[in-house]
DNA sequence: AGCACGCCGACT
DNA sequence: GTCGGCGTGCTC
């Protein structure tokens, strides 16, 4: 095109300082190969870079301009598209275009450069028993080191090796090793023509098994993988071996996917008949998909009204216009279901993307993903960031979920990640949900986005009845028990029919903890200021803190006032369990918790055993409230509603609701007739009344009002920011010399709070003191820029003062 | 981020 | 007098 032009390169440093373009000259070789995208290897100070071209130009305003040292792959891992989002993403979140470029990108595929060094001319002249000595020595002992190996064995020898660089004594030469490695397997092919074939068969007169495995390759033409070679016709390697040798056969490295999932389904599953619902939402979402402008749905459809089936339906319709699709699930290990229906439903035509993966297997999939062999990807949040080339639709299927947002930096939300591809693309957006958060309810309310109701469940099942339980009455009335008499009655009730069970506790941190009756000590973190929960393995009680992990036994007297009245309070998924035990002692429990399911594959096995009714009860935390769906269970008991009422947390309402609304769906999807028993201390309140009666719309209302009072989301948008400091003063100083200038910034602003630093409601995680510092606004385009220079200046500070400051901008909830 | 340059205290 | 502490400043 022109003819110069200079490269303007991202590096992969994370620091504000660097935060910014580099010129790099592009040699001529390589003027074809580089593009925007590309990623690259490139000399910065002493050291060299990983780094991204993230656009061209034709001057540079700088004296110095390097030339680029290395291409490192043969397609740019980033498409424009995807460079252009990076750039947004810096921007919205506030983080560093290194982050966001990063958070794109599978995490295997980091680069990692090192530098060879090898001896030239004359050995240095060096004084015995010197430094100098010691490094020449390792050179000749180990002269396959790197050079940043031996400055990280001993750094006294890093001027040593940069003078005998200068001087010529070493030369350098770098290598770089890729992240993730494309997977390769040996194969075996014979490449003879027919008379070379005669010839050698003559010669291997006698050798039976080399002229079977020779003859197999001759016929087959094409390479056939070495292990396969092998296995079919029970050769080994050394009957391969002289085959080699002689020239008769050639290996060859072929590059294969890891494939997680195993092979697709032969058989397709066909599409479902849709009801007349289901017909009128696939109907808008395929025209909207058509028009090919961008548009936002809120497919709000209770549980079991079908939603999946329109996914589907409008994804095959995506796909045949040519168009690619991203489906996302809040956590992909937990919906395994999903994931087979699409592989049904579409084949080899789908990819995978979630943290469950090693990083060999999604550097495959997104390989695959960026290769165009597929059009559909199926995943957890970062799926959002697949490289297609041109979006047809994109569908966030809970997306109420708090696993859409992003716990580190950058902090983003799948969702405004979507609908900002979505303009980029002309693709169309899908919101699903049967309790929609909060803010998107709203936007449909105000118009911006289209609301699709789905009020209906298909093959017309009826909703679950709800029994709220008041367990003050149960205590007033003696029973001290954990299940109340409601819910122990039902249970018996499906035992003896031999239907099943799911019982579900809130949050396990916040279950067990230790309480002295008599003086009112709780057991805490040492580091965490958390209390401690109670867990019993083989017969061993003990305390554990689920924030760092610290653990210590179980006290036998009270450490404050040494009386013997310690009692773990409250019930873990662990105490229910026993007491189940005690209680029933006939049925089968299987419990999902954290500490069950860690193993690889752990909680596909525990749910494959529930459907396989080896037990009657399954008892778990919320990560089994999600898209379970169990033809035999009839009866799902929450044993406390509480504890997630009362988290300081101004969602707490929303996440009940949304919660217990959930649960109850999990009844009765199928024949059977569900029933739903919630237990709580505070049945009056109105997250459970609404949950009771599945009244989202009613629900919606009330919190809306709440919401507006108090001038949270949906009216103003959060970003918090957290001091975090080893030292408790440090930390409190930098968060409120941000707090001052945040107030300086936004003096006169009435349409701007902000909630001055207080302890985090973490207040103290893993022996660090956290602080924050809270803004709420109305246009983050209002406040962002202002925002940046303040936080940045404080970051600063924090880093000097040995801490750092983080920054979640449209903050989702405050810890 | 890292690495180098540069300016002040305890040692041969 | 030097070695080395880690405080600023730069990296195309």
């Amino acid at each position: 095109m022109s003819s110069k032009r200079f490269a303007e390169v991202i590096v992969e440093l994370r620091s504000a300082q660097v935060d910014r373009p580099f010129h790099y000259e592009v040699p001529e070789h390589w003027q074809e190969q580089v593009q925007i995208g590309t990623r690259v290897l490139v000399p910065f100070g002493p050291r060299r870079l990983e780094g991204y071209i993230v656009g061209f130009s034709l001057a540079a305003d700088v004296s110095k301009i390097k030339p680029i040292l290395e291409v490192l792959d043969d397609e740019p891992p980033l498409t424009p598209d995807l460079v252009d989002l990076a750039g947004w993403l810096s921007e919205r979140y506030l983080c560093t275009k290194a982050a966001a470029v990063q958070a794109l990108l599978p995490s295997g595929m980091r680069a990692k450069a090192s530098t060879k060094l090898r001896l030239a001319g004359d050995p240095p002249f060096v004084l015995p028993a010197s430094l100098e000595a010691d490094l020449l020595q390792s050179l000749y002992q180990s002269p396959n080191k790197t050079k940043e190996q031996l400055i990280a064995e001993r750094p006294e020898w890093r001027p040593i090796l940069r003078a005998w660089v200068a001087e010529g004594i070493l030369e350098e030469s770098y290598r770089v090793k890729q992240g993730a490695q494309v997977k390769t397997i040996t194969a075996l092919q014979c490449s003879l023509d027919s008379a070379a074939f005669q010839a050698a068969l003559e010669e291997l007169s006698r050798a039976k098994k080399q002229k079977e495995v020779l003859a197999y390759l001759f016929d087959q033409g094409v390479a056939v993988p070495m292990k396969d070679v092998l296995s079919e016709l029970g050769a080994s390697s050394s009957t391969v071996k002289p085959l080699l040798e002689k020239g008769y056969l050639q290996k060859v490295e072929q590059e294969v996917l890891r494939d997680p999932y195993g092979i697709a389904h032969e058989q397709p599953e066909q599409p479902l008949p849709l009801t007349e619902l289901q017909r009128s939402a696939y109907d808008q979402i395929a025209a909207a998909v058509d028009t090919q402008k961008p548009e936002t749905f809120l497919l709000q459809g209770v549980t079991g009204s079908g939603k999946t089936e329109v996914y589907l339906q409008a994804i095959a319709s995506c796909v045949e216009q040519g168009r690619q699709a991203i489906m996302l699930v809040p956590e992909i290990a937990l919906t395994p279901q999903m994931v087979e229906r699409f592989k049904k439903r579409f084949g080899d035509d789908v990819a995978v993307m979630h943290s469950r993966l090693s990083a060999g297997e999604k550097f495959d999939e997104w390989r695959r993903i960026r290769q165009g062999d597929v059009t559909i990807v199926v995943g957890a949040r970062s799926a959002i960031f697949a490289p297609f080339r041109s979006i047809g639709l994109m569908i966030i299927d809970e997306e109420h979920e708090v696993s859409y947002k992003q716990d580190d930096h950058p902090k983003y939300l799948a969702r405004e990640v979507a609908m900002y591809r979505a303009r980029q693309h002309g693709a169309t957006v899908v919101l699903g949900s049967a309790t929609p958060a909060l803010e998107t309810r709203w936007w449909a309310h105000q118009g911006q986005i289209r609301r699709i109701e789905m009020g209906e469940r298909v093959m017309g099942q009826r909703l679950p009845k709800v029994k709220v339980i008041d367990m003050r009455n149960e205590l007033h009335e003696g029973n001290r028990s954990m299940f109340s008499k409601a819910l122990k009655k039902g249970i018996e009730e499906r035992l003896e029919k031999g239907e099943q069970i799911i019982l579900f506790l809130n949050r396990r941190g916040f279950a067990t903890f230790v309480l002295c009756r008599s003086c009112g000590y709780v057991a805490r973190c040492r580091e965490c200021e958390i209390p401690l929960t109670f867990h019993k393995a083989r017969g061993l009680e003990q305390l554990r803190c689920h924030y760092c992990g610290y653990a210590e036994r179980m006290p036998e007297t009270c450490p404050d006032c040494k009386g013997d009245h310690v009692r773990h309070f409250g019930t873990g998924t662990q105490r229910v369990e026993e007491e189940l035990h005690r209680v029933f002692p006939q049925a089968g429990v299987i419990r999902m918790d954290v500490d069950t399911t860690s193993g690889k594959g752990s909680h596909a096995e525990l749910l494959q055993r529930f459907r396989n009714q080896e037990a009657q009860i399954l008892l778990g935390t919320q990560m089994i409230a999600k898209g379970l769906d169990f033809p035999n269970v009839t009866l799902v008991g929450v044993i406390s509603a509480d504890t997630s009422l009362f988290v300081p947390d101004f969602r707490a309402a929303e996440r009940t609701f949304q919660l217990l609304t959930q649960v109850a769906g999990r009844a009765g999807r199928h024949l059977l007739p569900g029933e739903v028993v919630v237990q709580s201390y505070n049945p009056q309140h109105y997250a459970v009344q609404f949950a009771k009666k599945q009244e989202y719309e009613n629900f919606f209302q009330h919190e809306i009002r709440v919401r507006y009072g108090v001038h949270n989301p949906p009216f103003r948008e959060l970003t918090a920011f957290t001091s975090v400091n080893t030292d408790e003063d440090a930390a409190l100083r930098i968060a409120r010399t941000l707090e001052d200038r945040l107030r300086t910034l936004f003096q006169g602003r009435d349409d701007i709070i902000i909630l001055g630093t207080s302890p985090a409601p973490l207040s103290r995680l893993q022996g660090k003191y956290r602080f924050n510092v809270v803004l709420k606004y109305i246009r983050f385009k209002q406040v962002g820029d202002p925002i940046r220079t303040v936080y940045l200046e404080a970051a600063h500070e924090a880093q000097k003062a040995g801490g750092y400051l983080s920054i979640d901008v449209n903050a989702q909830m405050i810890l």
